[in-house]
DNA sequence: GTCTATACTGGGATAGAC
DNA sequence: GTCTATCCCAGTATAGAC
């Protein structure tokens, strides 16, 4: 393959995608088409499959570069953090909300992926469970400190990541919404989640 | 139409939705299609439309059946329920869980409903705040009479009522689960949420 | 790698006999 | 009302020229 050819097909990958990210938004993952994104892209049909083998793999790519974006700080994140401390629990509120602030396409089509997966196969659950997997560890890690938590952490994780995810689902894909700003919701979960978790 | 033709149609009618309800469980409202519900009811592609527009008015239809069942305790109810008195918290949480144990087929179905349309809508958000409509005035009721909440009420019972129907959704399309009974998981919920809207 | 053209299929919806 | 047969389109995926 020659250099210009690589540069050409790089490229039209980014296009897709980027029209992808777009229409993600717009329409949703489930209803947007393959033939949606390349028309979007000015690509044709053909061409998508030279680069990604269906829709599912375009967002895995999609997935993948959310992840070598914001992926970094999270890996080495600690586990020790004091989410009894009202501000360290505000500020990691404040970082999930944004990031899926930032990263709406993929979040987008990730929950949309998810619900719309036969019920049977139980990924709702696996998915909600892996992905509040450090927070259970923070709880976990408050409990043997002695904390009294109001509940397990393997259902508390899940249950604030539910709240979370769709609260954030529900609130970015909508003009109207609650009539307050990001740093007034993030606020509103900071002090009913602190207080639940400690009691004062 | 004779009363026999009559009786027939009716029992058509109930096999349809009796076999949507199966299989809305087994596979998800979105994977279900029109033909996978006559064949389970044994009835006829043509049949169906004689029936329901399609599968949304289906939906429509199983979702009346539930009000009508469940709906008439919920009408008459209160605004002056004291949701900072623990118990009686502990009673609305337990009521909204079973509500969706009893009717998982219309839950998931709705749920997937929802997530599906086109986030543009905005649908998810207007949902969700009017299924916690009544929520929201309880925690108004308290407000007014002077009882401190962590935030405004209109962001804290959507924010609620994410965690229950995204959780719920979770927990009942999983044989693995968090390993805990429903009672239990209710009794969390009602440690975490009573000290975060009382703070004690 | 990209294009155009097309083959193929799932599944919604209808026509018309019974 | 119910059935069988069929139409029909949206969308996926591939073939083959460039």
């Amino acid at each position: 393959m020659t250099g210009v050819r690589k540069r050409r097909a790089g490229e039209t990958e980014a296009a897709l995608k980027e029209a992808a990210r777009r229409l993600f938004v717009e329409r949703g993952f489930l209803n947007t088409k393959i033939t949606d994104i390349t028309k979007a892209a000015g690509r044709s049909t053909g061409s998508f499959y030279e680069h990604f083998t269906g829709k599912d793999e375009l967002l895995a790519a999609l997935l993948s570069d959310m992840r070598g974006a914001a992926g970094a700080a999270i890996t080495e994140h600690p586990r020790d953090h004091d989410l009894s401390d009202r501000d360290e629990l505000r500020a990691h509120l404040a970082v999930a909300w944004g990031v899926f602030r930032e990263n709406l396409p993929v979040v987008v089509a990730l929950f949309q992926s998810m619900v719309a997966d036969e019920p049977g196969s139980g990924r709702a659950w696996r998915d909600l469970a892996t992905d509040t997997d450090m927070l259970r560890e923070h709880l976990e890690w408050l409990a043997e400190r002695g904390h009294a938590l109001p509940g397990p952490p393997r259902i508390l994780a899940p249950a604030m990541g539910a709240m979370l995810a769709m609260l954030a689902y529900a609130v970015m894909t909508t003009d109207e919404g609650p009539g307050l700003s990001d740093a007034e919701i993030v606020e509103a979960l900071t002090g009913l989640l602190h207080k639940g978790l400690n009691g004062d």
